[in-house]
DNA sequence: TTCCTCATATATGTATACATAATTACCGCT
DNA sequence: AGCGGTAATTATGTATACATATATGAGGAA
């Protein structure tokens, strides 16, 4: 009955979930730093039942850590916690994709994925590509990830991999945006598309092993996009997600 | 202050989550069935607060399901989905095997596997292995594999490995008891032997393909384990898990 | 000065009351 | 007799009040 119209649509929780993990994400909230229920009541606005409800949420999510006298802390990643979470990623991915190439998939459910295979060649070949370009191709690549996930035709695993892909720096678009200031920028993408046809191809042949192959050498670019940010350390403004990191990149 | 002294050690939340799994493997709740708060209460003798702390813990176990229009619904699982959930795990713990095997694993750290494995051999060696024996083995296993995945020093992973091997029938230990009344038990025993000695062998000698392979036919064990028991119709009492699954083996 | 203890305060865990949305049942109409 | 609409009931979402456990600070003694 609090509630103006705007605000109807989403539950508190959702609300709570999104503020926090805003907070969480921009840094805001430090690693390590324990959560106040309280707190979290004054600023998301909303009482303290759907803060409660946001926080396990957030939890299982992987951005906070229970503490065993109670409560919540903000969870503190090294950078091997990242690199290992990517790696995770592409060995899921490259189940995805193993599975829908053994089990076949038909010309109608490929139909969607060589579409979004198009539009990304589209992008990808212009000379200079420009940082709108790099926005929409991170839009692009989210549903070519997403379509190619489905295509396992399997609930757990594309449940885990969502799971997976929650944390912001697992996500495969997750370096994306930090390729738009690197002189390897071009390359990369190149690259990266490259492999996205190879699975298409192999998922079409049936090529198992070819396309898990393939999929887990697609998430070590994002390693790579990792490292090469942190190397020019110039523009980590664009990778929030490193406010979670241990140690080294807090300005 | 309305606890007794027996009951002050475990919060209500946990409680309640202990009592809604096991009414939910059970059976007594019947997938697609929907959850009510109100009669959660009832049975769990716990409010309403921690019950649905409960069931948003249960969700993301991957037991319930969240019903649109708001409460939870008791998950229905198909024999491929267990069957996908066990090479998922497959997968995972090669993953945690071949990261032991490049990444190195000291002397120290694989002592107390190696012990495992020796308590292992222990019982496989009995030629009649009595069911007490395949009771103690269940528990030996879980410790094996639970030691293998901690030697890939991978937060990340290890918490995956966790998710993943929640669900009962994706369990490592999932089958095992249904081998306690097949005439193969005792073959499929010692093959499963033979694996965790051989990702043993591969973990101390770096070969990370090869650790990483075994990992994976060990899972197929339990697929194994899971079709032979669903053929001799017989005992399927032993596999609570199964009262999750969607058509058939409702008695 | 330092450490231990006790008291106070604040935090989380739990219970319940209230409001709103959804489902169901019943009645009327076609 | 079947379908649709409305009302009533029940369910979930939210807020808050209460109890307990933990953490912190102050005071006293060694």
């Amino acid at each position: 009955m609090s509630e103006r119209d705007p605000d109807r649509a989403v539950s508190q929780t959702v609300r709570a979930q999104l503020a926090l993990r805003d907070l969480i994400l921009s840094g805001r909230l430090r690693p390590g730093e324990r959560i106040s229920e309280l707190g979290a009541v004054e600023t998301t606005g909303v009482s303290r039942t759907p803060v409660r409800m946001a926080l396990v949420r957030l939890e299982e999510e992987g951005l906070l850590e229970a503490i065993p006298s109670g409560g919540f802390m903000v969870k503190a990643f090294s950078e091997r916690d990242i690199l290992d979470s990517i790696e995770l990623r592409g060995v899921l991915e490259g189940l995805a994709a193993r599975f829908a190439a053994e089990r076949g998939v038909s010309a109608r459910d490929l139909e969607p994925l060589k579409e979004s295979l198009a539009e990304l060649d589209q992008l990808v070949t212009q000379d200079p590509v420009s940082v709108e370009a790099f926005s929409s191709y991170v839009a692009m690549n989210a549903r070519f990830h997403a379509l190619l996930t489905e295509l396992s035709h399997s609930p757990p695993l594309i449940r885990q991999i969502d799971r997976a892909s929650a944390l912001p720096f697992a996500s495969p678009s997750g370096f994306v945006m930090a390729q738009s200031v690197l002189p390897e920028a071009h390359q990369i993408l190149i690259i990266a598309q490259d492999h996205h046809r190879i699975v298409v191809d192999a998922i079409e042949n049936r090529e198992g092993a070819r396309a898990e192959a393939v999929m887990r050498e697609h998430a070590r670019l994002a390693a790579r996009n990792l490292r090469l940010a942190l190397r020019n350390r110039t523009h980590l403004d664009l990778l929030p997600a490193l406010a979670l990191i241990r140690s080294p990149v807090t300005e």
